[in-house]
DNA sequence: TTGTAGGCGTTATCAT
DNA sequence: ATGATAACGCCTACAA
């Protein structure tokens, strides 16, 4: 750096504020100084910067997988969002690191922050650790998570708005003439909880009576979903529509559907929530709710971003959108326009 | 850490080298030393230790995303892997950092290090890239590659044997009878090329024509991947089996053969390659090859650990196992057994 | 708007 | 095996 500062002839001083953008600089000088770095190939060092400005320039992002639901890291539902993730932090001129959390730690949420290692940090999917979170979360402690909104929550949080994703498939199945449903997921876990009580509330809400919906209790994890569900059908569960909490979940579904002999969706609706790329490619393709998380995944960094400022940020809940495709079609509608239904899931499929 | 040094009673030349498991220290002061700063709840800043020791004990990942092929973020592949590595390298000591490269840049591989943000970067997949890495690979540099190895790569790569990949699935469609192949996928990309050549060199060993291989481009985004089957299979495409270079296009042509009323696998075998979680949940559960990620993850950490210790390093081919599901049984297998193929499937997704 | 000076918390070097 | 000392490269009062 003294090197540059020699170079344009001016002050490390200067230079260090031309680099950082500060505003008692002169643009020109600025312009000057940054054109001259690149040129000489000059990077500020950050772990100097760090030092110094006590301040990392780094997000940390970590990901509690909840084992006892059988959640996987592999879920593709978290490659989606970091992707998105990664860039929007990026843009923000932050790194994003990825950080493993030590739940048995108390306090765990804030470990790189307190480290050093970090200014902030992304927590995706509370789960059950909710508690866990409050109780890190001392007035606008640097963090925010995705995941559903709760008014008791000390902390803010990002995510779909999952009564409404429930609400649409409700409207949706009923309009396909189902009466009669399962609603697959562990309403232990907030968004499941959520995506069950608008599906439920719906469906009371046209007319239908609250025992028109029973709930299962199936896990995230694929092969304890198919486990799952395959006892729930050989126990000889009636219902028109399977409802699941999960893109992942359905497709365990359909397969179980599919080993017992059940045509889909001739003899049985069913859907998923997440909107997974994939799910355009079972078969049949998966009616699904498909989340918006390149919005998710800025307001995340946005929430973040002030929190660390020290400013306070709203909870976001996102809109969501349904994605109707073959699998949720009434026999009555397939029958007239199978063809339709077909293009119809195609021109659906497009509007991602 | 003055602080530490005191309540110790000793220097704080001491107490870092206590703390960096310094052999110059003594063991009993510094277990001492260790157990005071957990108790006072000490932590060593890691930005001043980087800028001082010149060392990041960073690792940076990049995943350079060929959007020509297609290829996503949201390949479930990519998140199996991460979690492997995230865990691997904090065994090692460091920390992940997510970059995206910026592929305009020359030299770009390197650019985590040259910038002081790693001490070494694990690259995912090369696909096209091999000759812009094989540039940035002065001697030893410190990083490392996920995908195919060559013998004219300058630098180490990690990846699955997938010329034996390709080989086991001709050994098992060729008992199932099958007798004509459609290898599916962009033979450009190393990592496809070879399990292509292993394919169908193994068809030709067993005594077929080489003419019994027809190789059609196909790429690896699941839309794209769809459409391109479909319009094969609607070309009058004829062949016993379709072989998919990865599962997501597997998957996709499950569907695409759905759609034009093939029933899988009485009119046609389909396969995969990966071995993703979810290919145990199509309809019907697909035959694919299982890559070892656990074993990748570590061998590429440690890999690039020597590099960055300016030691050498081998490349790696993994071994692959081969995962029989229902999606390649032969009719003639199947009449005979049915439930045993079924039974046979659900075990071999226990090997996991 | 720019320059001067001092220190951020560690570790490496040298001495003991 | 331990201690004293300087320096890593930058940022930020403060002064000009």
């Amino acid at each position: 750096m003294a090197a540059l500062a020699r170079a344009a002839g001016v002050s490390e001083s200067t230079v260090s504020r031309a680099l950082s953008d500060s505003s008692l600089v002169n643009p020109e000088t600025r312009e000057k100084i940054k054109d001259l770095a690149a040129r000489m190939g000059y990077q500020v060092n950050p772990a100097a910067r760090m030092l110094r400005s006590r301040r990392t320039r780094t997000i940390a992002l970590m990901i509690p997988l909840q084992h006892d639901a059988g959640q996987h890291l592999s879920d593709p539902f978290f490659t989606s969002i970091l992707g998105r993730l990664a860039d929007a932090v990026g843009e923000a001129g932050y790194d994003l690191l990825l950080v493993r959390p030590k739940p048995d730690r108390k306090g765990w949420p804030l470990d790189p922050v307190r480290a050093g290692r970090a200014d902030g940090v992304i927590i995706l999917g509370q789960s059950y650790l909710m508690d866990e979170l409050n109780t890190a979360a001392e007035d606008n402690a640097p963090f925010v998570v995705w995941g559903a909104g709760r008014s008791d929550l000390r902390y803010p949080t990002v995510g779909s708005d999952n009564q409404a994703g429930g609400a649409m498939l409700a409207d949706h199945l009923v309009e396909q003439s189902c009466r009669t449903f399962a609603f697959l997921g562990d309403v232990g876990l907030p968004e499941v909880a959520d995506r069950f009580e608008g599906f439920r509330r719906r469906v009371v809400a046209l007319g239908l009576p609250a025992s028109a919906v029973a709930c299962e209790t199936v896990h995230f994890d694929a092969e304890e979903a198919f486990a799952e569900v395959r006892a729930l059908l050989d126990r000889g569960l009636r219902a028109d529509a399977l409802v699941a909490s999960s893109d992942v979940m359905a497709m365990s579904a359909l397969r179980a559907a599919a080993e017992v002999g059940l045509r889909i969706p001739d003899d049985l609706r069913i859907t998923g929530f997440d909107g997974m790329d994939l799910t355009a490619m079972t078969v049949p393709p998966l009616t699904t709710v498909r989340q918006d998380l390149d919005a998710g995944a800025r307001a995340l960094v946005k929430a973040l971003l002030a929190r660390i400022e020290g400013k306070p940020a709203k909870s976001v809940a996102l809109p969501t959108e349904l994605v109707v495709r073959a699998s949720s079609q009434s026999p009555a509608q397939r029958n007239q326009k199978t063809r339709a239904a077909v293009s119809a899931s195609s021109r659906s499929d497009k509007t991602r």
